[in-house]
DNA sequence: TCAAATGATTTAATCGTTTGATTGAAGTGA
DNA sequence: TCACTTCAATCAAACGATTAAATCATTTGA
């Protein structure tokens, strides 16, 4: 009598809906944290509340699973960046530098407080240094096209060349230090102690240093090239 | 007629110990790039140019390589760092801030760089999405004592307290940034156009980078507490 | 000086278990 | 009923571990 108890989901009218979503979840949880190889059709589908053979029938096959996963990351990340490039383009340097912080702001805030997010970012980066297919896909649709998009608003709080190598690696720099935190966060919760430091306090101070970094990075690059 | 090929390893007089030396270059890649579970001994061992049983005979298990694999690991961060906190203590902040980028200019370089530091840093990063004993050891061991070092020289650098919530934040910060260029860069090098950018390029960019950064932090930090 | 002996290391073969995938029967809502 | 979905059972392949035999480098005894 398997549960739909860990893996969360979503109550969807349909049933089967509510399986793929099940299984999809359940698959981003354990490729993410124990790859994609290691993570056995079992034990996800166990996860998932749902017999092995849904995976085969709703995905073709675990390899299938795997797509439909990074398909949801594709969608979250979208969802969470929203309309970056939509709306008027920023008028002033100050517009654009606000659009930034916004950005940064939602990224941080969803990593740090979703409590899919862990699962969202551990899949990511396996999907990264394994360097398959599936990382070649994720790039081309999403991972690409939303960093020129940054790149573009960097460029115009700065005043720089938005497709310059300075800007493009520190936007990557910028995308990073979010990252890292989410991915890092065993190491620094046991570096900040663990034990009385709730998530939000933790959002809090992540987003007042990374307000912090982000203005002392583009007054850098803006002090750099004053015209 | 296995070669060892693959996992090229400083040759070492004593057979025995090159054979060692090969199932941990190995262990670091497969583990790093597949995850612990994923990655078969009959692989490992191929790569090596050893027999199956060699594992067994050499670290008793295969999860006793993992741990020979965290020592290699923590032996290098190690090194790399060297002796960060000998030598007099800094006695001006500009004297600590030379040390901080001297250090940070180890940590990119030998990242950015060295072959096998690839298979590091993937190794490190696997051990911690997957938060077992091994990681409570290397950080204990390793990134713990290291991260409070760099901690001392920044509150020195700044006038700050060097274990104040900020200053443990911004030093993370400070890492993250070279590890995750590090960990993406395969989509790093696919936004920077993998053709033409040789690693040596990309490490000068780097470097510049994060020295810029590191000074923008540092300058910002000392701006909020003047005294 | 050199064969025999010794301990350390490597080898191929094999064990029981778990893997991803498949199957046909059973269940479900319209 | 009928199309869609889930289920338990089963398969060959690959898994980690173990074993006894083979091989290597050194030391021993005369």
């Amino acid at each position: 009598m398997p549960e739909r108890s860990k893996a969360e989901t979503p109550l969807s009218a349909d049933p089967a809906e509510a399986t793929r979503a099940a299984l999809v979840s359940a698959g981003l949880h354990l490729f993410g944290h124990k790859g994609f190889a290691a993570a056995s059709t079992r034990e996800i589908a166990a996860r998932a509340g749902a017999n092995v053979a849904a995976i085969a029938y709703h995905f073709g096959s675990k390899a299938g699973l795997r797509r439909a996963c990074a398909e949801e990351v594709a969608a979250r990340i979208g969802h969470v960046l929203g309309d970056l490039g939509a709306g008027p383009r920023p008028a002033t340097p100050g517009e654009a530098r606000a659009r930034l912080r916004a950005a940064l702001r939602a990224i941080t805030g969803y990593l740090a407080a979703a409590p899919e997010a862990a699962d969202l970012a551990a899949f990511l980066l396996r999907e990264i240094t394994e360097e398959g297919e599936v990382l070649d896909r994720l790039y081309e649709t999403t991972v690409g096209p939303r960093h020129r998009q940054l790149c573009a608003l960097w460029g115009l709080a700065t005043g720089t060349d938005p497709e310059a190598e300075e800007t493009r690696l520190s936007v990557f720099a910028m995308i990073g230090q979010v990252v890292y935190f989410r991915i890092g966060r065993p190491v620094v919760l046991r570096r900040m102690g663990d034990a009385g430091l709730d998530p939000e306090a933790l959002t809090r101070i992540l987003i007042r240093n990374l307000d912090a970094a982000l203005d002392a990075a583009l007054d850098a690059a803006i002090r750099e090239v004053p015209r």
